[in-house]
DNA sequence: TTTTTTGTTCAAAATTTCTTGAACATTCTG
DNA sequence: CAGAATGTTCAAGAAATTTTGAACAAAAAA
C-alpha cells in the first residue's frame, strides 16, 4: 500500500575517489540524481527499487550498457539485474543495441512517451481488463432473480459495465495524447 | 510487483447453513462474487486484499453497514477494517450514512466514477506529481555544465519536463471523461 | 461520575514480495 | 569438442507490507 523507502544509498563519493581498488565505475552526480528520481517514480507505481535503479542508470547514461556494467555500477545482484532488464525489455522501456564485435548485449533507455505508455498499458493494464468481461458475467449470473434485491444488484452490475466502457474510451485517448509528447 | 493471490476463501456455504452457532451473517453468492471481483481489481492497483473486500461488500449490499457488520461478515480483524475504512473514506469511495437513533457509524459504497477517479488521483497520483518539479530541478542542477555529456543530459531533463506536461494534460482529461459515466 | 459502547492505534505475527547467489543452460571461440 | 563467456532461473534469505488483537481514547448513556 505504501511505497518503499525512497532515498538512495549508492556510493556517494562525489569526488570520485575510489573507495577500494575494485570499485572503479562510480556514478556521476547526474546519474545518482536520475537513479533516485526513477526509483521514486517507479515506487509510485509499486514497482521494485531495482527496476527503477536500472532504468534510471540507463536513462542518464549516453552509452549503451551491458548486464555486467549495470551490476558493477549499481552494485545489485545478477539475478535482480537480469529480471529487471527482462521486465523493462518486455515493456519496451529499454532497447537492445547491437555493437559490432561485442558479445555482451547492451542496452539504452527508451524515452519515447508513446512507447513507454503503450508498453505499460499493454503489459500491466490490459491483462487485468481482459478477463474483466468474464468476471462481470460471473457477477451478473449471480444476481438473485426474483428476489427483492435483484433490482439493486442489476443496477450495480450496470455500474461496472459502465466502468469498463469508460476504460475502453480513456485508454486510446491516453495513447493518442502520449503520441504528441 | 506481482499482485497478491486472488481467490476468495470466505465461507462458501452456498446453502446458507450455519457452520457454527455464532456465524450468522453469511454472504450471498452475489456478495461473494462482488468481493472476489474487487479484491482482484484492487490488487491490480497493488492495494491490499482487505480494502478490496470491504469495498466489494459495501458495493454489493444495499443497506449501510457498520464497522462491526463488516468485521462479522468478512471475518477480518477490527484493525484491518478500521484502517481499510479510513483509506476508503479518505478517497471518497465510501459514504457515511447517518441513521437516526443509531450510535454506530454506517457506510455505503460510492459508485460514481467521477468521484472515485477524482479521489484516487487526488490521494494517490497528485502527491507524487507535486514534488516532481522539485525533483526535476535537482536533476537539472546536476547537469555537468561544460562537460561533453552536458548536451545529452540536458536533452534528458527536457524529456522529463515533457512527461510532466503530458500528465498535466491527461489528468484533467481523464477527470472530465469520468464525469460522463 | 462511572460504565458501556464505539472506534483508533500500534507492536508483534503472518504473509508477501524482492534480492541474492549459485547452479544451470546456452552460445560463442579456439 | 572443450573451455570460456554470457545470461537465466530459482531456492533461500532479507526486507517490506499487511493483518491481527489487545490496549487505549473518545463519546454517549446510565
Amino acid at each position: 500500500m505504501t511505497p518503499r523507502a525512497t532515498g538512495g544509498s549508492l556510493s556517494s563519493n562525489g569526488s570520485n575517489g575510489s573507495r577500494d581498488a575494485a570499485s572503479r565505475p562510480a556514478l556521476s552526480t547526474f546519474q545518482l540524481q536520475a537513479v533516485s528520481f526513477f526509483v521514486h517514480a517507479f515506487a509510485a507505481l509499486s514497482l521494485p527499487r531495482s527496476i527503477g535503479e536500472i532504468y534510471g542508470l540507463l536513462f542518464s547514461t549516453e552509452e549503451a550498457l551491458s548486464l555486467d556494467d549495470i551490476i558493477e555500477r549499481l552494485r545489485i545482484s545478477k539475478g535482480s539485474a537480469s529480471e529487471g532488464l527482462r521486465w523493462l525489455r518486455s515493456l519496451g522501456a529499454v532497447n537492445p543495441v547491437y555493437l559490432p564485435g561485442v558479445r555482451k548485449e547492451h542496452f539504452t533507455a527508451e524515452t519515447s512517451l508513446r512507447k513507454l505508455a503503450t508498453g505499460y498499458l499493454r503489459d500491466r493494464i490490459h491483462p487485468h481488463l481482459e478477463n474483466g468481461p468474464e468476471r462481470l458475467r460471473l457477477l451478473q449470473e449471480s444476481v438473485e432473480e426474483g428476489a427483492p434485491e435483484s433490482s439493486f444488484q442489476k443496477s450495480r452490475t450496470g455500474q461496472i459495465a459502465g466502468w469498463y466502457k469508460f476504460m475502453g474510451r480513456v485508454l486510446p485517448l491516453v495513447k493518442a495524447l502520449a503520441g504528441k509528447f
